[in-house]
DNA sequence: CTGAAAGCGCTAACAA
DNA sequence: TTGTTAGCGCTTTCAG
């Protein structure tokens, strides 16, 4: 059956009626006659129209739209927050918008402007590793839009937030390389500007301390993607000899590590034990599998659409600024 | 600096000037003096002046926007072939909305509902595995919006298509594996209804053909997911002592049986080899590193855009509906 | 119970 | 060179 596109002008001139009958008709207003509502209703069946949610937008000066700009789409624990997101706008009836900032400041900065000029009504947004000013987060703010933070947030902004619990993860990670009685444990860590990096590392300085160990600066290495670890071969397997356990801020890094130490004899878990951070698919077919933090970002995503709907949907009560945090715990594996 | 949602109208009021001046101003129509402009755009440009985008695409009958229907977003393939979307269609200036289907055929439904009352421009859809009715795709063809089938496609809906060569995919994994001495050869296989599933299996008869081997049916089982490797578990395992070698529809199909075989006392290769399809990141990490069929899901993305951007922006001009197929190639490793 | 009219933000044909 | 007006599709106040 055809269904160009009726509009409610359409169906009101084929009825001989007035569009504002029509248009009350259709959504049961109490004034229109049961006769009129059925055979508007019947019509609007027949022809199969359907609402211009564009036009309706405009009108209530509500698109129902929300958007999300995230780093890579392509990276699981960032996909499966995107599938949260999804999951729970979509049952709360809003659309998504989603932009990829590939990691890259500029492109994050046109992105809030893409999604302010399509007027969605709220954004989710977790930060580019090369965002240094946060002066698009504060246009944004001032323009009155929602804005909540996911995983990789900025300090500099006051708005609500959901987080994992970085600093705990590290924290029982590290603790368990400790417990099975490693001592000479490298990190490999992120940037210092990332405020997940450094929440990760704290929690392993944290968990040394708890064990009475002294931090050694050069069992820190930044060093966050398989890239780098392959860079920074002859350094990692200059230091190896010296210690007995990793702690890597993400699941690739932890892996990578594993692998040039097995090319170059070392035996996991026996000789260096490793930890990731993430549960990532491969974590549990890396080979050994890998004993990582699992952290879940359909949760966080879902989290995160909650808390904006929530300040879309009552935008004069004032609600505190929360930050969320996310529970993680340790998945144990065969590399510790 | 307050931006708050500026209008031409509010510009036109402050200046003292008309809407249609503010307008031409601003989009450097000739009529207009350059006087005029001048102070219009300053003055734009003073109040962070930003269209509307929806008053725009109502106006314009044209959105600007793309839809993307897709069974799971958290699947590497499926978050490559988003992110070959989103970059093209980012750089042609087009917002892209995402669905997810979560291989429901009621949310697929729904999902094209959604983006047709939205008023998207065209529609990329991959088709969920429970879809067997093709209705509301013929629904979309009729309604005039244009209609890119991405890897998975309806056969029964006359339109562009973008799919991975996987005849040729299954073909080249096959006689990897028939090249290399392999000869009782288990399938792994699809549900019948998906067409890629279908195209694989006959690449995968054609490659025993090619050899002289006579297929035998009871080496081709329907399993394409973890789970149902662990669920088909004694089967396979009842199989492995007839077989030397594996083609699995997928990798993690590939990897859950080399997994099973292996805690089994089965040594892959020697005993078995084993060829996946898709070349996820899981491929190279796993253990041993998987075989598996390269199959670039940005590089569809990007087609399927550009080719869906060619009709929206070409309605008139008829070009014959083309199927582009995505070549594949064979990504050797250690598990044959 | 129904219709006319205005307006959301923008553009474009037509007038001046 | 600029302004007036109508209209994209819909809702809603006000009138009848």
């Amino acid at each position: 059956m055809k269904s160009n596109l009726i509009s409610i002008n359409d169906i009101a001139r084929a009825l001989g009626i007035s569009p504002s009958t029509v248009s009350r008709a259709l959504k049961d207003h109490p004034d229109i006659s049961t006769e009129t509502k059925r055979i508007v209703k019947e019509y609007a069946e027949q022809v199969n129209y359907r609402p211009n949610a564009l036009a309706l937008s405009l009108k209530r000066q509500r698109s129902n739209t929300l958007g999300l700009i995230i780093p890579e789409i392509t990276h699981h624990f960032f996909s499966s927050v995107i599938s949260g997101i999804e999951e729970l706008a979509y049952a709360k009836g809003y659309r998504l918008i989603i932009c990829q900032s590939n990691e890259d400041y500029n492109r994050e900065v046109i992105n809030t402007q893409v999604l302010l000029d399509n007027r969605v009504d709220g954004i989710l947004i977790s930060i580019s590793k090369t965002t240094h000013d946060h002066g698009h987060f504060k246009d944004l703010i001032d323009s009155g839009i929602p804005l909540v933070f996911l995983d990789r947030v900025s300090e500099e902004v006051e708005t609500d937030r959901v987080v994992t619990a970085d600093f705990e993860g590290a924290l029982i990670a590290t603790s368990h390389l400790l417990e099975t009685g490693r001592k000479r444990i490298l990190h490999l860590a992120s940037p210092k500007h990332l405020h997940v990096g450094r929440l990760r590392q704290e929690g392993y300085l944290k968990a040394l301390q708890n064990y009475g160990i002294e931090p050694d600066p050069d069992l820190i290495i930044q060093c966050d993607t398989r890239l780098e670890v392959y860079q920074l071969k002859e350094e990692i397997l200059r230091i190896a000899p010296k210690i007995d356990g990793i702690f890597a801020v993400n699941d690739f890094t932890a892996i990578a590590a594993m692998q040039i130490l097995q090319e170059n004899g070392s035996r996991i878990p026996e000789d260096i034990a490793v930890t990731g951070f993430g549960n990532d698919p491969i974590a549990s077919i890396a080979y050994p599998p890998l004993t990582t933090v699992e952290q879940s970002g359909f949760e966080m995503g879902r989290q995160a659409v909650e808390i904006l709907i929530k300040r879309i949907e009552n935008p004069s009560t004032f609600i505190d600024f929360q930050t969320r945090v996310i529970p993680v715990s340790l998945e144990k594996r065969a590399s510790t």
